[in-house]
DNA sequence: GTTTTAATACTAATTAATTAGTAGTTTTAC
DNA sequence: GTAAAACTACTAATTAATTAGTATTAAAAC
């Protein structure tokens, strides 16, 4: 039996464009990430060496249809989101998520009012459940 | 008159495990970030050629002693994270940090009551200004 | 069924990032 | 003052990441 090790290994910048439009879209062509990528759009070729690398890194699967592959994410984006997240917050905030939302508190950026209305949020959400 | 353009340019790896040490040491000499470095430590002369790569590009500054410089950051700790931050939640929240908060708060790491805790001690100590 | 189109695999070239050697100079130790 | 040590600048080599060309084959169009 094999057990999928979770080793967290960040994506590079090209892989991560590519993830993002595939997490996006859920499953697609190569064309259709070529579509949706921004100008100025990679070529087909770059985007399907890429692809390819993801691939063998197990983080994308395909079907075949025909001689076309249509890919699909295996790594799920909050996951992906969530340990990016954790490097960060340890890196950053010495591990503790509390120093971060304390931080952003602290910022200008967004209020104390704005938080508030976050946490009330999320009380009511939990409560409904 | 020249103004310091903010360009936020993420660090790349090598640069970044500098950078964790400067802000963590406020200034030093080259000897004592490999010092501080995990093993295995790179080589001296790698660790002056990445710093002076981030002097180049005005993320760190330093005095001169004599023959050997002191580096310290030019780019705070703060907003770097801030900035970094801001591109993460950018790309996978929406640009919402409301869709952050509830993201962890739904995560068992971190409690409604923990935050609303932290929140309720930043009022605090804004009104006692 | 032949031609055109679309797709991937494979390969190779380029650019970015990282590492560390060599030479030369200042400082320190004696 | 001379030798040794410490330090930086400059250079070069290596590795990682990115890009895209060429060859080939399957599918689609006719």
């Amino acid at each position: 039996m094999t057990i999928k090790k979770a080793n967290y290994k960040p994506l590079t910048k090209a892989e991560e464009d590519i993830m993002q439009i595939l997490w996006k879209l859920g499953k697609a062509f190569i064309k259709d990430i070529v579509d949706e990528m921004p100008e100025p759009k990679p070529h087909y070729n770059t985007v399907s060496t890429n692809i390819k690398i993801l691939a063998d890194k197990e983080i994308v699967g395909f079907e075949s249809f025909g001689k076309a592959n249509r890919y699909y994410p295996l790594v799920l984006k909050d996951d992906y989101s969530r340990k990016t997240m954790k490097q960060f917050v340890g890196k950053y905030f010495g591990g503790s998520y509390s120093e971060l939302f304390s931080f952003f508190a602290k910022d200008k950026d967004i209020s104390i009012t704005e938080l508030e209305k976050i946490l009330s949020d999320l009380k009511n959400e939990n409560s409904k459940k």
